[in-house]
DNA sequence: TAATACGTACAGAATTTACTGTACAAAATA
DNA sequence: TATTTTGTACAGTAAATTCTGTACGTATTA
């Protein structure tokens, strides 16, 4: 039938355009593609179900499936009588871009920070001995200089995603309503 | 000597930290090393100096560099009387992590924006026609309103880029002054 | 103009990442 | 309790990415 093979025309190029889209995210190919499976699907899917639609092994879609329940791109759902796990994307977008910075950036920068602050505690601790050489004293307070100013940055990084975490970015950037 | 030790090791932790940070931005792990090298270099370095200090092949410095060129985080530049291309990071962090959305983000966000504008545009071209399936056309409209939905949250995203572009998001979320 | 030096394209090697199939633990059914 | 079903751990395989060395075009020096 003519018209349901342009619907699955379009649906495949629309997929095919997100599942590009995700490794923004840090999201595998196939991982993305079935978050463009899931985005279109009127109803919650089983493993079996993403397995038979894309064609790959169910152990896939269960570590697939994973990435993105990690990412809160996607939920577990539950059916009454339904035995199998199903699982549905999030709708709601801007939240999963909101928890993308929150899970992955936050922590990322938080590692990176508390290195730094453990390495500028060593220069410190070294430019307070007072006998040091004045070359290995002028090296350390540049490292120095250097890390705080970087700690600063993640700094604003960090008020920049509890924005995104508190949503209060929405009053500066805001959501445009829906035309009715 | 002992105190170089110091020195040398608390670098190598932070480059480590660093290198590991960078696959935020979907950058190679040894790109993110070299990065980690130039943070602390004082000065700009040539292709054989990374090389050397890298303990990896000129090619490999090469594309790494290219790399982090394409995202600003890198720039060349001129030193007289010098015939090697050098290489320096960029100091200004927040200018740097707007490139970034500005560059990747960006490109991405439009690439699957006009993607679904087009398969939209083929939706309601198959809807304009009267008859055709009432089950055809109620899947074609769900398909449009989730195609609208997305390109909605798609424009705030590029409005949050167009705000980091303008630098206006610093009147939102502001770099704290320097304690002189 | 000839000779040397520099950076990168390209192909192949090495490493990493992604995928599959089997096996098994946990849970549901009979 | 025995049987079946479901999801995932794990090991091996396939595929993709990253790295290296050679070769070569371009630019600089002699």
């Amino acid at each position: 039938m003519k018209e349901n093979e342009i619907l699955e025309r379009t649906r495949t190029m629309v997929i095919d355009a997100i599942a590009q889209n995700m490794n923004l995210y840090g999201i595998t190919p196939s991982a993305g593609r079935l978050y463009g499976l899931l985005f279109f699907s009127d109803k919650p899917l089983t493993l079996d179900e993403m397995k038979e639609e894309l064609g790959m092994s169910k152990t896939s879609m269960s570590t697939s499936v994973r990435s993105l329940l990690d990412l809160n791109m996607v939920e577990k759902v539950w059916v009454k009588g339904e035995r199998k796990d199903l699982y549905t994307i999030k709708e709601d977008w801007y939240q999963c871009f909101f928890d993308f910075f929150t899970i992955k950036w936050r922590t990322a920068i938080t590692m990176n920070s508390s290195a730094m602050e453990k390495s500028m505690a060593n220069l410190k601790e070294l430019i307070a001995d007072p006998n040091i050489p004045e070359d290995i004293r002028e090296h350390a307070l540049m490292d120095i200089k250097k890390l705080e100013e970087r700690i600063d940055y993640y700094d604003w990084q960090n008020r920049l995603i509890d924005s995104f975490e508190t949503k209060e970015i929405l009053n500066f950037i805001p959501i445009k309503d829906k035309k009715e």
